[in-house]
DNA sequence: CTGAAAGCGCTTACAG
DNA sequence: CTGAAAGCGCTTACAG
């Protein structure tokens, strides 16, 4: 019952015995160097293929400076954005030979900071960072140290000089809110995460956007902003908005987990969406459409952001003199049953 | 406008000088070797603490012989339970040194393959594996000429004699089954993945045992297997089942993206969960929790699969003697307003 | 207890 | 066009 013995791992140098060459050559035949001879080329290939020699990934990566891995740091993966995300960023990166290491920060600063060495220290050659806040001073300082390329997510580090990939939230929002103040809504409120990230401020200019276009001024309290993120912070923020009096007769929640928090708020209060109060959720998750009734949303492509993340990276790359780059995708308002004219307008 | 030059990476060589010793000392010191001089690790710890030295890992991997670096092949990250198994093995590798290369296969055995080989080429101690099928031979091949340790997630590999962790889907299904039989359901649905899988086979199991332990024969036609999935397959397998005559009075979807067809299909047929059709969703996702009536679900742990792949793989890294194990996950039936009396039983 | 040497598995100037 | 040598940045037997 003993396991068959497994071969060995073949290395360059017994490649070069079979064929019977010397090690550079074979490297050279490997990597289609230039000068190199048909016959030598075909030696080296039949025995290298005879062997099923595999170059080790690690000693390349040594002696090259160079390691095609990526370090990618999400606050969350299990946060379904996050993980489109991730997706979309890992077969970029794939189709041009990098692999990804993933680390969760967990929206914890100190961890994002040691993170960012960490991978620095696991020779990527490039970082892209979902970071919690813009101001973080242990993660600014660990950027400041970072000597490889980073792209930043939906964020914005003044002074910093970084390729970047953000959403046009404002947009969603504005449309969104521009929807219901033309269904005859006249009190609506807004959740967003803290106001200290970029798409914190741009749904909430959004918002007033919205508002000064229809010469209408947003009620008083209207923008809730929770502090920091947590599922609790985001029912009480929902629950401050619908014990409010007046309450809103809509209300639009600045992400996914703030929609959770929003729609948990609702049935601890036995209200229902798009009957007692209207509902935009800026984040298309599948089963928000199968809701009853079916969830307005600000949709934006999570797998886009990703792919588009992995090419400016591929691109910094390969030309460190570059001007940095930001990339804007757009957001969308699709209205669904949630969303509808205001039955209490103006209570 | 220039950037400032940011210093070079330090290299064990200059802290060596620094601190007046050989380089060996300086790797002797930091690696906690025991023959140190209290005086020797003081100034070389000194001189590496002045420089800001990080050992590079590269180097350290290539002569040491091990990465401290595992490789995660998911079927697909977006998929909300997969994340979580990631975020989980993440947290508890982290914690022991470990980093994690991720990549999906996109449910491509093809690709699967690659990605072992890929990842065994990048030096990977180990590998935790969430594999497509159980039977594709380019996978198993890959896993033969495999030369480190894997941890399989919810399969089983006769032959194989790997770790895994599988989750015990009979016992969940089975309890809401009979619950659902003990409300006078009498004609009960259940809705899988390929029943070549492991998990496909434990759901119909506990299918089967409930109906057995309540002296009852499982309608004619009763289980639907999704043969290869997709999101289209899933909605079609639901509607098969909506569409038979008599249709079922409840239907057990196997897992959140069968339960999102099955949410689809009541959709498209004007059903409401609960109401016309009673539902049970095997994955116990936070919105479903929230529809009105909210779903009744099977519950797992993905994060604790994660978390006890990483566990296994660590032991197993520390011994590759050691029998191997597999430690089953319990799932939970949790009943909600999806579920409840059979109001057209026996239709 | 410390240093000099060898070596992990490659690649790449450098001769020839 | 090919081979011998050096070197990527470390660690670890081996002397002393």
């Amino acid at each position: 019952m003993e396991r068959p013995d497994r071969p060995q791992t073949i290395k360059i140098k017994q490649v070069a015995e079979l064929a019977g060459v010397a090690p550079s050559s074979v490297s050279r035949a490997l990597n289609d160097h230039p000068d190199v001879s048909a016959e030598m080329r075909a030696r080296v290939l039949a025995a290298a293929e005879r062997l099923g020699y595999q170059p080790n990934f690690l000693a390349q990566s040594l002696r090259r400076g160079v390691s095609r891995t990526v370090g990618f740091i999400v606050r969350d993966i299990s946060i379904p954005l996050f993980a489109g995300i991730v997706k979309g960023a890992e077969q970029a990166l794939e189709s041009h030979g990098y692999s990804i290491l993933l680390t969760n920060s967990l929206r914890e600063p100190a961890l994002e900071a040691k993170y960012i060495t960490v991978l620095e220290q696991r020779s990527v050659d490039g970082l892209i960072l979902s970071l919690q806040s813009e101001s973080s001073p242990d993660t600014l300082a660990a950027l400041r140290r970072l000597r490889v390329p980073a792209v930043l997510l939906d964020r914005e580090l003044p002074g910093f000089d970084l390729d970047a990939v953000v959403f046009d939230h404002a947009a969603g929002v504005r449309d969104a809110v521009a929807s219901l103040l033309r269904l005859g809504h006249r009190h609506v409120g807004l959740v967003v995460d803290s106001a200290r990230i970029r798409a914190s401020r741009e749904r909430r200019r959004g918002f007033l956007r919205a508002h000064e276009e229809a010469g209408l001024a947003p009620a008083a309290g209207a923008i809730v902003e929770v502090g920091v993120f947590s599922p609790r912070a985001a029912l009480e923020a929902a629950l401050s908005l619908l014990d409010a009096k007046p309450p809103p007769t809509a209300i639009v929640a600045g992400d996914s987990q703030l929609g959770v928090g929003l729609l948990t708020a609702l049935h601890e209060r036995r209200l229902r969406q798009g009957i007692d109060v209207d509902v935009v959720v800026c984040d298309d998750v599948d089963l928000l459409a199968l809701m009853d009734p079916p969830i307005s949303v600000v949709q934006r492509d999570a797998e886009e952001m990703g792919t588009v993340a992995a090419q400016l990276l591929v691109k910094r790359l390969a030309d460190a003199t570059a001007p940095p780059m930001v990339t804007v995708l757009p957001t969308r308002f699709i209205p669904r049953g949630s969303t509808g004219p205001a039955k209490r307008a103006g209570t």
